[in-house]
DNA sequence: TCCTTATTGACAATGGTTGTCATTAGCAAT
DNA sequence: ATTGCTAATGACAACCATTGTCAATAAGGA
């Protein structure tokens, strides 16, 4: 964890914890909406603003739905890839150190510079296949 | 051009015909506005059921931008992946046969089935470079 | 304990996308 | 050509995730 606040708050922990307790990617509507059931409620602005905190610190991933909905996830700071649930959501993260350099070879090889690449496989994990 | 349409109008063919003449990708709102500033006017409403129908139809690629805009691009229907711009938007096709089958093998080493894959690199290109 | 100011939360506003429905126009049959 | 059926359109409203606003609150150093 190593965000930039600059001041602890319960409300920034309590997000943190719902993060901590989940497995795989969860919206920040679902995290307010957890919340909402909890001792402690945590407003959607702060939801929000914690999110984009913890992304810009490379604390979470961050993944567009197909409908353009963000989902959030705690992971390692190291770069990885996804391995993830249409059903259930359940994440793995991978590790794929020919892919990295595949894109970066491609890339220079058409003359691009500054490279960033994301790599998503998306399936039906074996406990949802039943 | 494999489309499921039942019939031929004018409408249709503008926004194709903005997507041909488009390099790299195009979001749905611009192509309203495009077409806004020309002969042929077409409802933003019909610009959506378009871009839905030629995904389906996988005649175009979807892509999401940061933001969760989709952003469109007409596309051959072989499976592939794209080096994109981030300045100008500027998009080259891929293809990676060997992305393609260590997708398949990372996922069904971890039992999963039904698989589908994206892969985007976003760089700088050569021109903006400069 | 006091003070500064980062942080919060209720609410409004934004903007892409989807839904509604009366009107229009392909196009097959006549 | 004309007719009839209905796919397709477009103006507009509704939806909903996300961002902006700003007065009130609370973290934490002095």
């Amino acid at each position: 964890m190593s965000n930039s606040f600059t001041r602890t708050t319960k409300q920034r922990n309590a997000v943190i914890e719902v993060l901590r307790n989940h497995k795989g990617f969860i919206s920040a509507q679902d995290i307010h909406n957890f919340l909402k059931n909890s001792a402690s409620t945590v407003g959607l602005s702060t939801v929000y603003r914690t999110m984009t905190a913890l992304t810009t610190s490379n604390d979470v991933d961050v993944m567009l739905r197909e409908d353009g909905e963000a989902l959030y996830r705690l992971c390692s700071s190291a770069h990885h890839h996804h391995l993830v649930c249409r059903d259930c959501g359940t994440t793995i993260e991978i590790q794929a150190d020919y892919v990295e350099a595949w894109a970066k070879d491609v890339s220079q090889a058409h003359g691009f510079s500054d490279i960033d690449h994301t790599v998503e496989i998306v399936g039906i994990c074996k406990k949802c296949k039943k």
